[in-house]
DNA sequence: TGGTACATGTAACATGTTACATGATTAG
DNA sequence: CTAATCATGTAACATGTTACATGTACCA
């Protein structure tokens, strides 16, 4: 059963989510997108398939079916120890995959106009992900943890950084040919 | 052959690369991780890959090999074109990959000091890339065209911000218990 | 002649994505 | 009664990682 492989940081995510409560598959999407989503995607394929490989490692347990179909997934104490040891180990670096950047890197092949209205949409973008962080450090008066609030004021200098780096690009770049 | 599925990034990028002159999967590894290598990863095992499954696409063509094994790849005008309406096409969202911040996020799981212990590693890490990529740009009069520039200062920026971000963090965070 | 850098590739596996299929419950 | 939301899961595929296997050429 308890196959000692090193978990991967996406299963221990799911298990550090349930040692506040029983949950459902559905329920760690949930809750994974709402507060680790932005540093950490996952789907729901995902989230079954690990919660059913881990649970045959026995580091979780499937409580019995309720309404709805619900199927509440609880820890184990293999379950507990297994997250206490990843969450212990050093983290990797970060890995970023940057769409936009790839383009612009290749910027010669690519018309002027084409390029700058790329980068404007994703002005936009970011500006809105930063309005909807500030909101959320506005409006979260002690429901955010010190551990949340931190990475919350990663993701906004992050988004004010991004911003701010569009802003100050060539004005050739951002502008196609002003005229 | 030419099995009009679209193009994923990191193939693309090789067909970019392929634009200036015919390349091995060697050089091409080599020349994907100087250049984009900071916001778009690839390893040795995909390159060779996409090269295979793009010249049985007809993307590329295989020249004969040389000295050593070499065996570069040349651009064929449908390759060319797989290019361009890639480039043209607008890029996707930015996807991060933090397991700082997980491990951040699961803060109150771990211990005051090794927390404080990891932000110290990662703020070592981001300096010295800092560093390197200050040193990139002012060493580097002129041989890099303005997209490349412009890539290379998100890579300033976004360090700069790391390093900002860790040293704004709450004492607590940061220090462990001081004493 | 022996080590290092160059060069290609496969195999096995892990992870991530997308589309599909199914059904239960609730709100209106 | 019917549409929206909740909920689970599979299948097929794409992408990314790690380890292994092989051989060439250059330099000291």
């Amino acid at each position: 059963m308890t196959a000692d492989r090193p978990l991967n940081a996406t299963a221990a995510s799911l298990l550090g989510f349930l040692h506040d409560r029983p949950m459902t598959g559905w329920d760690l999407v949930a809750t994974a997108q709402a507060l680790i989503g932005d540093f950490w995607s996952l789907t729901r394929s995902q989230v079954y398939r690990e919660l059913a490989a881990m649970e045959r490692d026995g580091l979780v347990l499937a409580g019995a079916i309720g309404v709805r179909e619900k199927r509440p997934y609880e820890l184990t104490d293999a379950g507990r120890a297994a997250f206490a040891s990843w969450v212990d180990g050093e983290p990797g670096p970060e890995s970023i995959r940057y769409p936009l950047l790839l383009t612009l890197a290749f910027g010669r092949h690519l018309s002027p106009e084409r390029l700058a209205t790329f980068l404007a949409h994703h002005r936009h973008t970011h500006a809105a992900r930063l309005q909807g962080y500030e909101a959320l450090r506005a409006g979260a008066d002690g429901t955010l943890d010190t551990y949340a609030l931190a990475t919350l004021d990663f993701g906004i200098r992050y988004e004010r950084g991004v911003l701010d780096w569009l802003d100050h690009l060539s004005p050739e770049l951002r502008g196609g040919t002003p005229g």
